[in-house]
DNA sequence: AAGTGGTCTAGACCACAAG
DNA sequence: TTGTGGTCTAGACCACTTT
């Protein structure tokens, strides 16, 4: 034969390019460079435009890129590890100067039934719903709705009008005078609905980590949490070393 | 004007195809039902085979289908909660009975620079390698590289051959005898590794939601666990009602 | 206006599982 | 052998950003 190795089980062409554009991202590009466009990468690697970026996309998912309609493909940073698992950090409206919430609105609404199943409500019962972004060197990481039964915040004010953010602002105050006493997580692969695509400045559909946090409080469901993280750019970081570790000594 | 509505942001064709099914999947299909193939249902949405295929692929990525070459695509039933976050269960070698972690096998090998950082040895130096299986139901949820520098494993016979799953056993049994002080964790979207693929019965390149696991031991970073979950059919929970919030107390 | 990535088409062939 | 999903092509047009 005059092939020096034939490939048994061949891989696809997209896959070994994938590895190529890794490899070249490592050793030739610098963070933030910019690639040539897909037309020329495809003449570039002899292979249709949609081979190619099939592979961008792989890279996209593992972070390795960042595509921008009208603008083009660039290296993208390493991923930020953002702590998720803190319950001193995350429960809501505790006034910690280092919050990396930023409520954005709220509103009056019926929550979807994976989040009534948790706060134990009937599934056409509305509850409070406090918007939030979460925001790192000015850039959005997660939107967030939190559902807020009014169970939970019984001396609610009704001056501010539903929709704004003072009204968002007063429903985490009200909410951070209960005592949490647990809280449970879950995180999933999902894809980012139109409202979310927005405020993460992505498009539709794009992958995103969804983590769903159960707060207790008074031996009930106090609040919900569905949080969407972009998952091109976050790593959702749990835990830490000096504590928690009670769990083993009981 | 003759269209009772225009669109001024039309939406893409492949993202309605998706709500379109999603709401059938919802209403006219049981779990594990199978679909009509992608050229006839292509053919009865009147699009190109590549544009129907965008909205499974989506639908898939959110765990409502599961697609088999060769076979057809199905319904998915929802998807499983799997604990992470407990560190009384992921301790590796702790002998519950429950310990849903098979070890498949054992080796020496450079950890990824990533791994290595965390281990703080230098980039080229060898490390104890356990490869395991998580099950659930009879199916592979997760394939796991657990990475243990020799001076976690000081008493380690050299009887057993590496390769074999009962050196495998015998390291995780000497890691026990360690007392773990704390773990962190972390978990970020990625795609399959070919070896994990084929432990997870999936295709290279399918997302997998990534845990990176540090033990922390005798005050220093006794081992370091990357776990590859299949993002279709795994929802990761972390922490639990009962406990664990000492953290605000202190 | 020009250039980018995003969507879509209508084909073709391949790898795999099951009869 | 048949039928499935997976890969690949060579185009076309659209939405968006920048100049």
């Amino acid at each position: 034969m005059g092939t020096t190795q034939l490939e048994s089980v061949p891989e696809p062409k997209y896959w070994h390019l994938k590895t190529v554009l890794s490899d070249a991202l490592d050793s030739e590009f610098a963070v933030g460079e910019i690639l040539p466009n897909e037309r020329e990468l495809a003449a570039r690697f002899g292979v249709a435009r949609a081979t190619l970026r099939q592979a961008l996309e792989q890279l996209e998912l593992e972070g390795r890129l960042q595509r921008r309609r009208g603008v083009g493909t660039t290296v993208a940073p390493p991923r930020v590890g953002v702590s998720v698992g803190d319950p001193a950090h995350s429960w809501p409206g505790i006034n910690d100067t280092a919050d990396p919430w930023r409520p954005v609105g709220s509103d009056e609404a019926t929550p979807p039934p994976a989040v009534a199943r948790l706060l134990g409500t009937e599934p056409d019962r509305t509850t409070h719903v406090v918007r939030r972004t979460r925001l790192a060197h000015g850039q959005p990481l997660a939107a967030e709705l939190l559902y807020i039964p009014d169970a939970s915040v019984p001396h609610l004010s009704s001056i501010d009008a539903p929709g704004g953010t003072a009204r968002a602002r007063t429903l985490l105050r009200e909410l951070a005078r209960l005592e949490l006493e647990g809280q449970e997580q879950a995180v999933e692969l999902g894809s980012a609905r139109a409202e979310d695509a927005k405020e993460l400045d992505r498009l539709p559909g794009s992958p995103v980590l969804i983590v769903t946090t159960r707060y207790y409080a008074q031996g009930r469901t106090a609040a919900v949490a569905v949080a969407t993280y972009r998952a091109d750019t976050c790593r959702l970081t749990f835990g830490d070393p000096s504590g928690g570790m009670q769990l083993l000594a009981g």
